[in-house]
RNA sequence: CGGGGCAUAGCUCAAUUGGCAGAGCGCUUGGUUCGGGACCAAGAGGUUCUGAGUUCAAAUCUCAGUGCCCCGACCA
């Protein structure tokens, strides 16, 4: 957790530091080899072992989305000019990073491709940020009647949208997700779907990513374009900085009314549908890393590890190699059998240790590591990627409690528990990090303090407009992330007070972060 | 789009300030090793970002272009 700096690989691991959690964060993607700069203006690639979490991710979220009643399709992933124009406030919130087709064929010029200038396009097209012009456009001869309703329907794409700065997951150019759009015959009935779609996001980062989120409403600045009310769940990265983990859109009649999309209801009346758009993207694993990784690199949920267990056999000559590696075998089959993701490292000219590095930074959960002397007793020994810091703890202690020796039969029942108990853990862990920088501020010298020692979330009155919102983010380089569900808040952050900003009085708090 | 920095081997960086293109790591081969990043030997790997200029001589100086990184504005 000694992340807040940077930190450089040398032969000893990560260690050597600098005050740069950025470039800390850039290095554990290195390591554990998940993605890098593909040299295309932002945009990144996703390498085997980045994308395996995804595919996990996918699984997980897909299941959730089916149990609620939704189905995949897929959609153009190109938009034409027309589309975007006829929701007026989606179209400007999004103008300032859509690239766009214009031209459909290249020639050769002087031993050079260019791109034909006879081939420009009639209407340019627009390679969506997102999709709700061109699946609206659908829904239009979809939807007629109250019958049809409600349609649930969710996308797994890719999106488009050209960011000044890049950063990794974080931020690129091209990114990975899932975008949900659907369409209800009432009001009523679109926001239960954002709520339930919101509390799906929640239940995902906290059951499966081990990641604690706070749930609460955009404020209207922050609101997506052409929503009447956005939420969103935030998190805490171990810097103290926000992440907003996904978003869950209510979008009124906006979008029905500017595609056109009416219905017959029950009364034989038509109406305009109510909609909702939902997503999380590969950001997902940019959070991942920023909230659990530690200085050996990445730290990986065992509900999201391609690989959960990684088994090291450990010889000096031919005769143990083929022992050890016999009971490799055997024990890679046995938790296979169990459903466990196992994987067997017998590549041979690596020192063990080498080994161990290697697996530790792609944030393999749990290691085994089988070796003549294990044999000899019928034991394993178990080595866990972390354990819960006690406090003042050395490091070496820390070490070694990672460690357990078990008999054979015991160790391989005692696997699921470990990973069990580890996808609690982490949770704890992160849950405590926010809570510890998590505070009730009540005046502006309080925040301005609060900031000064390293910042995290500020519960804080807030009555302000734009303007004023505007003004506060400039002066202490925050933003307000959200107004959180007033279950979120802890007891003492209820009720009535005072903006902090305006001095007007207020019956919600907001969180102010420093955010990614 | 503004301000700053960088560009040399796959990676991280040297090169006496204008004088034969180098090291560590990684990679390949052979041998010895293997319970927390092994060692020895041999080897492969370069249009020094691109183009022009100055010079007997340019990785090094000048000009132009391109790309990347950092800081702003923008942002899932």
């Amino acid at each position: 957790m000694s992340a807040q700096t940077k930190a450089v690989s040398t032969k000893e691991g990560i260690t050597a530091r600098t005050q740069d959690y950025a470039q800390w964060y850039l290095d554990v993607i290195k390591r554990a080899d998940l993605a890098e700069h593909s040299g295309v203006r932002g945009c990144m690639v996703i390498k085997p072992h980045g994308y395996a979490i995804w595919e996990t991710m996918q699984k997980e979220l897909d299941r959730r989305f089916k149990e609620t009643g939704h189905v995949n399709a897929y959609f153009p992933l190109f938009i034409p000019l027309s589309y975007l124009s006829k929701e007026e406030k989606h179209a400007a919130g999004f103008a300032k990073e859509c690239a766009v087709v214009t031209h459909h064929r290249l020639k050769s010029q002087d031993g050079k491709v260019i791109v034909d200038p006879d081939s420009e396009l009639e209407e340019p097209l627009v390679v969506r940020p997102t999709s709700e012009t061109i699946i609206w456009a659908q829904y239009k001869s979809w939807i007629e009647s109250y019958r049809d309703l409600p349609l649930l329907i969710n996308q797994w794409a890719n999106v488009v949208r050209w960011e000044m700065r890049p950063r990794l997951f974080l931020r690129t150019a091209e990114f990975l997700w899932q975008e949900g759009h659907t369409a209800h015959a009432t009001e009523k009935e679109a926001l239960e779907e954002t709520y339930k779609m919101l509390e799906v996001y929640a239940d995902f980062a906290e059951n499966v990513m081990s990641i604690p989120v706070i749930r609460g409403h955009k404020t209207p600045g922050e609101r997506f374009a052409g929503a009447v009310d956005t939420l969103c769940i935030e998190a805490m990265m171990q810097d103290g900085k926000a992440l907003q983990m996904g978003t869950s859109h209510y979008l009124g009649q906006n979008f029905s009314k500017s595609a056109d999309v009416k219905f017959l209801n029950k009364e034989g009346k038509l109406e305009y549908v109510y909609a909702t758009s939902w997503g999380v993207s590969t950001r997902l694993i940019g959070a991942l890393i920023m909230t659990h990784s530690d200085d050996l690199g990445l730290v990986l949920p065992p509900r999201l590890a391609p690989i959960q267990v990684v088994i090291i056999p450990i010889y000096k000559n031919d005769e143990e190699r083929e022992k050890t590696l016999a009971e490799s075998r055997a024990v890679l089959s046995e938790l296979k059998a169990q459903g466990i993701l196992a994987r067997l490292d017998d590549r041979d000219g690596l020192m063990p240790g080498a080994k161990y590095y290697e697996w530790e930074a792609k944030g393999v959960p749990l290691r085994i590591e089988i070796g003549p002397k294990d044999i000899e007793k019928g034991s394993l020994c178990l080595v866990r990627r972390f354990v819960l810091e006690e406090p003042n703890e050395k490091p070496e202690d820390l070490r070694r409690r990672r460690k357990s020796f078990l008999p054979r039969s015991e160790s391989l029942g005692a696997v699921k528990p470990i990973l069990e108990t580890m996808q609690k853990e982490l949770l704890e862990r992160a849950r405590a990090l926010q809570k510890s920088r998590t505070k009730i501020i009540n005046t502006l010298e309080e925040l301005e303090a609060f900031l000064k020692t390293g910042g995290g979330f500020a519960l804080l009155h807030w009555a302000g407009n734009a303007e004023d919102e505007d003004a506060m983010s400039k002066r202490f380089e925050t933003t307000i992330r959200c107004i959180p569900f007033p279950e979120e808040l802890p007891s003492d952050g209820r009720g009535e007070g005072k903006c902090i900003w305006t001095g007007r009085p207020s019956s919600q708090r907001v969180i102010i972060a420093a955010a990614y």
